[in-house]
RNA sequence: GCCGAGAUAGCUCAGUGGUAGAGCGCGGCCCUGAAAAGGCCGGCGUGGGGGGUCCGAUUCCCUCUCUCGGCA
């Protein structure tokens, strides 16, 4: 029996996925489903760069604008959501093609996630209390005490996956690193296939610094600026843009320095991006060539399919 | 035209008679429940051109070019 077909379709931010992606989910009947932490939330259109009514209406696509920024989301749940939809898709005999750029979670639909509980906040909070009272080190000892294998592998500085080892170590009382063995992917079951687009670094740099520009004359500050009346998640607080602007609105920079952070640290992301993906080497690389459309780079995507 | 200051990394600048640093920028990397997050590593340089003093000059001297102030 032929095995079933999931496409990945990622790349650096502002490459221009999203069009490609519609032009190519046209071709073999496939339906879209966004791999991004930040496209999930509704009311951050602009700052997010969602896929336009026009796109959309083109194709059917999944995960977008479907949480308030006041709730907080992770790759967990996202893998559940994904993977809830993959299989309506398989059912409906369509192909989920999925598009974005998080490397993290695009992995975890490949390759999965371990088995873990949900986040414990109350354990989560103790042990920020420490960090701050303490410092890094003592709790990275601790790390070393109960999971070595953890510790050697954690830099100490980060406290962020210091603790989230430890969170892992004291809830379910095993060590994360022995956890983390067991994740059961898609590779056995589904045909596979990951398309990276990318250009050359100059060119994607002008890209994303246009496409910031363009964020602005779309209306950026007043997304912004109602966004900032509620109480937002901590993820949801991690866009791009909404800090700087935050930043902005309190005085703390003009809007001419809030709009070069947010070109920077959105070349610094495009460049983290690129990073993971390096490593990856099960992508096919899909170089875009200077005037080539958006269809044409579908085609050419397509024919790589068969 | 004259007087003064300066010319060092992509940018802004520091420093030293024994071939140079800092911040920002930039590059490379790590990543399993915050991932557009978080963490690590890296100076990426014909020290404006030419000459002189000296064992040795980016540093001292002369000269040229350019830039910025001030006076005309």
């Amino acid at each position: 029996m032929l095995k079933k077909k999931i496409i990945f379709l990622i790349g650096p931010t502002a490459v221009g996925k999203s069009a490609i992606a519609v032009h190519l989910a046209g071709k073999i009947n496939a339906e879209i489903i966004s791999c991004d932490s930040m496209q999930v939330y509704n009311s951050m259109d602009i700052v997010t760069s969602q896929p336009g009514r026009a796109q959309r209406k083109k194709v059917k696509h999944h995960l977008l604008g479907v949480i308030k920024p006041d709730k907080e989301y992770n790759v967990a749940r996202y893998r559940k959501d994904a993977m809830s939809i993959c299989g309506k898709l398989f059912s409906k005999g369509s192909i989920p093609l999925f598009v974005g750029g998080a490397g993290l979670y695009y992995s975890v639909i490949i390759d999965g996630i371990f088995p873990s509980g949900p986040e414990n906040k109350s354990i989560r909070a103790r042990l920020y209390k420490q960090l701050s009272l303490k410092g890094n080190k003592y709790l990275y000892d601790k790390l070393s005490k109960v999971d070595p294998l953890s510790a050697e592998k954690i830099h100490p500085n980060d406290a962020r996956r210091i603790i989230r080892a430890l969170e892992v170590y004291m809830t379910a009382g095993l060590p994360i690193s022995v956890l983390q063995r067991s994740r059961v992917g898609l590779g056995n079951k589904y045909e596979i296939k990951i398309f990276a687009l990318n250009t050359n670094r100059r060119a994607l740099y002008d890209k994303i610094n246009q496409r910031v520009n363009k964020m602005f004359s779309l209306g950026l500050i007043n997304e912004i600026k109602g966004l900032l009346k509620h109480k937002l998640s901590k993820t949801a607080l991690c866009a791009i843009g909404v800090r700087e602007l935050e930043g902005y609105f309190k005085g703390k920079y003009s809007l001419d320095e809030a709009r070069g952070l947010i070109q920077r640290n959105s070349r610094r992301y495009a460049k983290r991006q690129l990073t993971w993906f390096r490593k990856d080497k099960r992508i096919q690389w899909v170089n875009i060539k200077g005037k080539e459309t958006p269809l044409e780079i579908a085609k050419r995507i397509w024919k790589k399919l068969y």
